[in-house]
DNA sequence: TTTATATTCAACCGAATGGTTGATAATAGT
DNA sequence: ACTATTATCAACCATTCGGTTGAATATAAA
């Protein structure tokens, strides 16, 4: 579960055209045709990015009148900020220790075979 | 560059069997041979997917012999987490403040059409 | 009711992904 | 000198991606 919304975020993400979407969206809600204006993108592409967006969490549609209205949703964004703090730390504890351990920085292969 | 580079982390981190090679690694430097084991794929698959994360600069690769040694990068997580941190708090932020203004949770279109 | 607007859907296209296999290169071991 | 091991390369394949266009749907406006 966790990993799958892991691969969607981190998928989403890795668009800088959604990422500008997410920057629009930061400037508050806004419909569909208005958030598209700034790309010179068609409607239908920007309705899925929208969707990829969407599947990962990061934004919500509603219907309003003949409108859809766009919002983030930034709690979406934990699970991949959990997993980058986690590791960031993890990884830089880890080779820390080995430098710390072998006193110089890129440590060589440690294990035997 | 900056957007580049994220492109190609968020990318490389949007795979779960990246993810794994990277937790793989986070335990010690190792060979390609070695890295591969606990995942059933071929050995170029293997290859392929550390030049993915190469390319992110999230791992390294060096000629050790025959062998290739591979280590893992913690810094290149850091424009990551910086994107993360910035746009989870400022969207959070920008939420509360938009709560606040209008007193209820999910704040209906605040523009004119 | 007719017409315009907003958005999605469906089908298509070219390029990139994630995988395979077989050949190749380079180093280690005998 | 041969042989085995380690890894990459090259070509291929199916699927997904990001994009387009044109038709369909639903609501608003005339």
């Amino acid at each position: 579960m966790v990993d799958n919304s892991l691969n969607h975020v981190f998928r989403a993400l890795a668009d800088p055209t959604r990422r500008a979407m997410l920057d629009s969206l930061a400037a508050g809600e806004t419909t569909v045709g208005r958030l598209s204006k700034p790309f010179s993108l068609s409607l239908a592409a920007v309705s899925k990015h929208l969707g990829v967006l969407e599947r990962a969490g990061l934004v919500t549609r509603e219907a309003r009148g003949r409108e859809r209205v766009c919002r983030i949703n930034p709690a979406a964004l934990e699970d991949a900020q959990v997993w980058l703090d986690i590791h960031d730390r993890f990884w830089t504890d880890r080779l820390d220790a080995l430098q710390a351990e072998i006193g110089k920085p890129p440590a060589p292969l440690g294990e035997s075979h």
